[in-house]
DNA sequence: TTGGGCTTGCAACTCAGTTGCATAGGCATT
DNA sequence: AATGCCTATGCAACTGAGTTGCAAGCCCAA
């Protein structure tokens, strides 16, 4: 089923996702603010930043702010939500690897700093072989493109 | 001349640079604080953090925190200093691209957070050809590696 | 029913950087 | 010399994003 061809269903970025199955699977104890702010996160097509977030969580249900950090922190730490640089001061989350979600670098706009997700297929090749070269363990890397997104461009100067 | 071969000599790293030059090059007039902030990052072998570059120059001058964040604004705006990404809320700042600074990946140690400059040659091949794909433009890319430094490994857990 | 461990909330705090406004020097114009 | 303007610097107060400390509520086990 594609995406595009519905209405009720485009509310859900990913209807492959069970976010309360996800949490579970992760050793996560369900509860229906996790399980908000997984599906905030994973519902949208790029990473938000925190406050992005919870204004998405409000818009359903009441959370303090402390306890979306604290959530935030909890998925990154079991790997089901990856926090990612935007080069402004404020985190940006979006979703971990999966097998429907492969490691893939992102796109941030320099003018608006909206964070965009670019194909798997963009990393470039050669990245892997580095992970034992040198006395240091590398753990990831991460591949940042930085310019003006579509939407900035068409607004002009 | 290696650096390795020297005593009073190695305490600049790149004996090649002259600040003042640099400034004026870049059109920015030179002052003593824009240069001890300046050679303050162009002698260091790693990015350094805001906090790190105000006790370097103040070992040898006054400095107020506003003035130093000014002049790094500057030093970023005019191309001589690059602003980096560590994966905490502080920015790095390193030596911007010449020819004997050529463009290169860094590392980042997830456990004491100290930034590395790594080689060019581990600049992962096939990243120009993405300049022009894309209704975006894009101006650069950054390659983060991530994981445990030397030091931390030796210090064991 | 009592106690311990989670989860959440609220207030206060921290850190890195920013803003507003004042002061001081340099140079040109009168 | 006096005036005005422009730039560089300093000081105090502020900001935004995230953190800490502590209390309250809930669940289940003993
Ligand atoms: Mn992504
Ligand atoms: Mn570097
Ligand atoms: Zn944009
Ligand atoms: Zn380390």
């Amino acid at each position: 089923m594609q995406l595009s061809c519905i209405g009720i269903m485009v509310a859900r970025m990913c209807e492959r996702c069970n976010y309360a199955e996800m949490l579970e699977g992760h050793g996560v104890d369900t509860t229906p603010l996790r399980e908000a702010v997984l599906r905030s996160v994973g519902d949208e097509s790029r990473p938000l930043a925190a406050a992005e977030i919870m204004a998405a969580v409000r818009s359903r249900m009441s959370i303090n702010k402390v306890t979306l950090y604290r959530i935030l922190d909890l998925l990154v730490d079991k790997g089901l939500v990856k926090r990612l640089l935007a080069g402004d001061r404020a985190f940006r989350y979006g979703m971990g690897e999966t097998r429907h979600h492969p490691d893939h670098p992102h796109f941030v706009c320099s003018r608006c700093r909206v964070m965009e997700c670019l194909g798997p297929d963009l990393l470039p090749v050669g990245i892997k072989k580095f992970q034992t070269k040198g006395k240091r363990i590398i753990k990831h890397v991460d591949v940042r493109f930085e310019g003006i997104c579509e939407r900035c461009l068409k607004a002009g100067t």
